[in-house]
DNA sequence: ATAGACTTGTGAAATTTATCACAATCATAA
DNA sequence: TTATGATTGTGATAAATTTCACAAGTCTAT
């Protein structure tokens, strides 16, 4: 109940989603208890790791026996709000905005894509699943029917400050950006920067310094 | 030349991806010095930060002017091994699997989508731009013909490690792995996570405290 | 030439994060 | 009941990262 009133370090918030998804394989395989070598085993991390983490909001492990898999993973999903739902928009459906708006792993994790939104005039009224796309003129009264929280944000690089101003105005307070800018908003808007880039030349440097291959 | 020998802490890695954006865009605008201060404003952190990342591997800034775009960008590339180019495997052609395969900023970044593979023989055939899907056994066969070193992961979770001992199997040493799940792999290959729950969850965290909706 | 405005580079300090190591606790079996 | 083995929780320590603050260098205008 106050759990998030405690400060848990960012570096611990930032595996809590790896602790989640193990978590949830366990509980998966009905297994009631899991020791923390166990579990750290399976995240490629160190045991007193994952104790240190737990012990910032009081995981309630059991000496000799292990944490309990039901209840670390209520713990887990109330500190990531994942135990309530969010309505999501997904705004620019390009190949990866389509992808997203199919993407199994957000409805499995409260996160439910509520409304589609598009520019472009040929593909308003195209049908993605059950939804159909709307044009981002409709954004306001939308978030206001469907309660909309989150906005994904798959458009080209060159709108994305533009639309991000339409969803500001919305009233929409978390945006989750998959277009390689910096965003400007006003302070009470959360940003979660998305940039597979990133990924790839992370490992594309580890490669050329395992590999050899220098320029 | 011999840079990459320096140790550059893994913090300051994981913004040169980052750094390596904001640069580009410069370059493009013709613009040819610019300081850490106009830079780390259009990054969101601090200029210091930025300067000590830089004094890793040696900047070059000029005291009273900044820094010089075109040598930067070189730098930063060289070490993030964006100056050759790596030839990419696509496996598994879902919906994720294909947005990646059309996905112009990999290109950018010296990644070539050589192949694409799946085991779906109804894919088998289709062409998405000017690659072919092929059937997943033939991978060993493209690895030695295109030089095959990166391979993208976009199967099912179920599927992943399955695949990734073919992969491993194939002698490809870089995989991106885009199913939720840990790899088991040789010490030899190298494994990054892009994990897109995770992005998510922690927006939804952020938000779940900005707006007071606990559990 | 000189003054004044800027900007870098970097030691030192502060902060954050990770690891270590072990006392305390719990379960089990004899 | 007691011994044994397993496992947590956490101070203390170590390591990594960020921030601070300013001397030193460079440019521009006069």
């Amino acid at each position: 109940m106050y759990d998030d009133l405690v400060i848990i370090p960012k570096a611990t918030l930032g595996r809590l989603p790896l602790y989640l998804r193990v978590l949830n394989g366990l509980h998966h395989l009905n297994i009631q208890f899991v020791s923390s070598e166990e579990m750290a085993m399976k995240l490629g991390i160190t045991s007193s790791q994952l104790r240190k983490d737990l012990s910032y909001f009081g995981g309630q492990g059991i000496r000799g026996t292990g944490y309990d898999v039901a209840y670390l993973l209520r713990k887990i999903k109330a500190i990531l709000g994942v135990s309530q739902n969010w309505q999501m928009a997904i705004i620019g459906l390009g190949k990866l905005g389509t992808a997203l708006a199919r993407y199994p792993g957000l409805q499995q994790h409260g996160i439910n894509v509520a409304a589609l939104f598009d520019i472009d005039e040929a593909k308003i009224g195209w049908k993605i699943g059950e939804l159909s796309i709307c044009h981002l003129s409709e954004l306001p009264e939308k978030k206001k029917e469907l309660g909309l929280e989150i906005a994904a944000l798959t458009v080209p690089a060159q709108a994305a400050q533009e639309v991000t101003d339409l969803i500001v105005e919305a009233g929409i307070q978390g945006i989750w950006n998959f277009a390689p800018v910096r965003l400007e908003t006003p302070e009470n808007v959360i940003v979660q920067y998305e940039d597979l880039v990133v990924g790839v030349l992370t490992l594309s440097h580890l490669l050329s310094r395992r590999l050899g291959k220098m320029s």
